[in-house]
RNA sequence: CGGGAUGUGGCUCAGCAUGGUAGAGCACUGCGUUCGGGACGCAGGGGCCGGAGGUUCGAAUCCUCUCAUCCCGACCA
């Protein structure tokens, strides 16, 4: 490619409404310009970043012996009300008729379309293991997009699904997806997690998200320092620390308190530490009351309220339901004499006794509270988050956290959609059987986002070479003088015969822009072909990863040139 | 959907409290000088001031309503 020919429009101010890096560098590197909300045009470098993550994507797949389809974006209405996702879907759904007044939906997602297109041809379990997936373009209606193609309305996505005969063979799907997205990650060179996710009411370990670890990344990763342990916060497990409980415990007291809300107010008020209180949530559960309790220096995690219960939505009570339910006001709820039906106690509550709670009654607490004698606990389940510092529950040792950006998320989905859509088949012995199935994702242009929010510096993109939409840019400082564009064209040509992708800068521009925009873009390797170098017989050669300068000879450039691009490579640890 | 903010040449923004001929920088065109890390001079082109109503002799500026975009919370690759 000559970038005098080039769509390759460069900005020197990242537009207004860029937020995030990669999304600014994306737009300044001329990559990506924004259409819509949560949808952008995918430009000449844009796209060969895509199609580079694509490539590593399907090579990967068709390894695993996955194959590749093409399913509709546009997807009837019919299907998804079979599935039952027509009514629980919600606006993320993007719902238009045809001028027939048929129902329509743009794919979020494509279990309906991919389990419709199996059942109709797969009768036989001498059929199965089946496992197919597609790259395309998906449509979420977004409340809020945001940060580019972070979190578009649009944005395309690898999608997989597989079918099995039986949990066995199900898991070893799983297993060879959970494999390949290892692969996967790893040849992008991007720094990365598996982690257990949640897995919602299906239940089971049979989740994985894979994290690019960012700064910006918008979800925490728990791991651990000794062992191999990582989960997504949501999920994330501590070990619960062993506490003596006082044998004795007098009975319960009340204190005033008041105006003491908080558990802070409280443990400064009552010279109380704040994990000899009971904090006590009130939570709005499909429309019913439940009360979670959990240490004063705890945070609940209301996703594991939400699994538990197995309940589709979980929202923090209003004030005005907190004191129709304790007949208190917000801040002294607390689990004695509670008439709530459901109230679930964190597993650390179990430990001890004596707590400190609300009194359910204005300016009030209770000192002595048994949590046995005195309250009616439905459950003690695990209900807190897990913080830095907490012990591992698979070795002891302690957990970390750091922010990561989701990828990938590999999925057992059993029979849900086969048993609702009827996707049957016959098993050895004649009997008809659900197909067992999972689901795969990559957020494809996510990849491209993260990899920059992971790789970038003030000058722009830093592209490991994997990624790179362009390998190798070429600064031809004096495009216009033969003696310097003859040879710059010749290395140019060269190099393309190696197989490299790479940019020829043939502008009438100054030669500070030139290194400028090549800094942008992020090419891993930049050559500097001039008259000043020509004349001592080099080439300049950068590594953008390290910033480190070499001159190569003009002089058997090329044999140079590929032993420089092994050390460039080396620096990606490739 | 709640809370906050912003809409002025392609991009970044000023002007708006106190109405009176639309501005700057970058980018673009031409000429000249420059030419190894985002040059300089001169001369140009380009704007329904998001849209619709209203107030006023007069509105980018004041009022009302809309639309769009962005940020913070609940969803997700």
């Amino acid at each position: 490619m000559r970038w005098s020919r080039s769509y390759i429009p460069t900005l020197k101010e990242a537009p207004a409404d860029a937020e995030v890096i990669s999304h600014q560098l994306m737009t300044r590197a001329g990559m990506i310009r924004k259409l819509a909300a949560g949808i952008y045009n995918y430009l000449p470098l844009g796209l060969r970043a895509i199609a580079k993550v694509s490539n590593i994507v399907r090579e990967e797949m068709n390894r695993a012996g996955s194959q590749e389809v093409l399913l509709p974006a546009v997807q009837p209405g019919d299907l998804w009300v079979e599935s039952g996702r027509w009514e629980l879907y919600g606006k993320e759904l993007l719902r238009f008729t045809d001028r027939h007044d048929r129902h329509y939906c743009l794919g979020p997602t494509h279990e309906e379309v991919m389990t419709d297109l199996v059942r109709g041809e797969v009768r036989s379990y001498r059929q199965l293991p089946l496992s197919l997936y597609q790259i395309q373009t998906k449509f979420r209606d977004e409340i809020r997009p945001r940060f580019g193609l972070m979190r578009g309305r649009e944005f395309i996505m690898k999608d997989g699904y597989s079918f099995d005969k039986d949990d066995q063979g199900a898991d070893i799907s799983y297993r060879a997806m959970y494999d390949a997205y290892n692969r996967i990650f790893s040849r992008l060179a991007l720094k990365f997690r598996p982690v257990e996710a949640d897995s919602g009411s299906i239940g089971g370990s049979f989740s994985h998200e894979f994290m690019v670890l960012a700064q910006t990344g918008e979800d925490t990763v728990v791991s651990c320092t000794g062992c191999d342990y990582a989960a997504n916060l949501e999920r994330a497990v501590a070990k619960v620390a062993y506490t003596p409980s006082s044998v004795d415990c007098p009975p319960c007291a009340e204190v005033f308190t008041p105006a003491q809300h908080s558990v802070e107010e409280i443990s400064a008020f009552l010279q109380v530490p704040a994990f000899h209180i009971v904090k006590t949530i009130l939570l709005d559960v499909d429309g019913k009351p439940v009360a979670a309790l959990v240490r004063g220096d705890r945070e609940l995690n209301e996703i594991k309220v939400k699994n538990h219960l197995n309940a589709d939505e979980v929202h923090l009570a209003t004030p005005e339901q907190v004191q129709q339910w304790t007949k208190a006001p917000v801040g002294f709820a607390g689990p004695v004499a509670l008439e709530v039906p459901t109230i679930l106690a964190d597993l650390e509550l179990e430990q001890r006794e004596g707590w400190v709670a609300g009194a359910n009654k204005a300016d009030s607490h209770l000192t002595n509270v048994s949590l046995r004698r005195d309250a009616k606990i439905t459950a003690y389940v695990d209900l807190r988050t897990v913080a830095e510092g907490d012990t591992c529950v698979r070795c002891g040792a302690m957990l970390g956290t750091a922010r990561g950006i989701e990828v990938g998320h590999v999925f057992k989905l059993g029979t849900k959609y086969s048993k609702a859509m009827k996707a049957v088949f016959l098993d050895e012995t004649g009997a008809e059987k659900d197909m067992i199935m999972g689901c795969y994702g990559i957020g494809v242009t996510r990849v491209v986002a993260s990899c920059i929010e992971q790789n970038h510096d003030d000058k722009g993109i830093v592209f490991p070479p994997p990624m790179a939409p362009m390998e190798v840019v070429l600064l031809c400082l004096d495009p216009a003088n033969e003696a310097v564009f003859g040879p710059a064209e010749e290395m140019y040509r060269q190099i393309q015969e190696l197989g490299l992708d790479i940019l020829l800068d043939d502008r009438e521009e100054r030669p500070g822009v030139k290194f400028n925009d090549a800094d942008l873009i992020g090419a891993p390797m930049q050559l500097v072909v001039g008259a000043k170098g020509l004349a001592r017989g080099v080439v300049e050669a950068k590594n953008r990863k390290t910033g480190e300068k070499v001159e190569l000879p003009a002089q058997g450039f090329m044999e140079a040139f590929v032993t420089w691009k092994n050390s460039v490579y080396a620096s990606w640890g490739m």
